[in-house]
DNA sequence: ATTAATGGTTTAAACAAACGAACGAATGGT
DNA sequence: ACCATTCGTTCGTTTGTTTAAACCATTAAT
């Protein structure tokens, strides 16, 4: 497959995730997550008063970010538990694309 | 400095970034200048025919992608030529933080 | 100087995203 | 069985983005 091809492949693969990760609201959702996951995982309510979102408003974007793979969740009767995804499949493959991108812009600059 | 609060600021500092970057429309102004950079660079009417949107929304991206410093512009009387900014200062700033995060996970999942 | 070409900007409209209020579903306790 | 809790979802509103049409500024050519 040609390179270009499968560049454009890439980028349309990690739109939904650079979007979602974009988002200041999100943001902050992640950065709560991330000095909380040491135990088990925080809830709707946790987040709601950490991010001062309203409920709906965290319910959402956690959708988006289950969406995009980057967080999970566990049922426990009704109560939930959001925590980063464990695997960082995603992550990886934005920063594969990222080095993709710097490679074709170095050799550009040396041909020049 | 908490290293919390550094992630914080480092996530504040891309968001502009991830959200230029997240745009299929821009995307393909990427992908585009991508391809062509081994030439002089680009003008506005080549990107309108190579991505099919009008004139002012190309200006209009090309303005965005600007601003987040993905690319350079050089004026030559009235035809402004556009190319992938040669520094990739942005690039690299976002791979900081992706590994950051990772790093942050993956501790996590020792843990457990 | 006048005209043509290039491209940025402003304005208004279409479109999409984000939010809170209200509602609904499921579980747990009394 | 009943009520409280937790959380997702739907609906309408607000807000922000994207876009094209029209306009303006600059340069180039005759």
């Amino acid at each position: 497959m040609d390179s270009l091809q499968q560049l454009k492949k890439d980028f349309d693969e990690v739109s939904d995730f650079l979007i979602a990760l974009g988002d200041e609201k999100r943001q902050s959702i992640i950065i709560t997550l991330l000095q909380a996951d040491n135990c088990k995982g925080l809830r709707v309510i946790d987040l709601t008063d950490a991010t001062q979102l309203s409920r709906p408003a965290v319910s959402h974007h956690l959708k988006i970010l289950k969406q995009v793979g980057l967080i999970d969740m566990r049922s426990e009767g009704t109560k939930n538990y959001y925590f980063l995804s464990h695997s960082t499949t995603e992550i990886d493959k934005l920063k594969k694309l990222l080095n993709h991108v710097t490679t074709i812009i170095e050799k550009t600059v040396k041909t020049k």
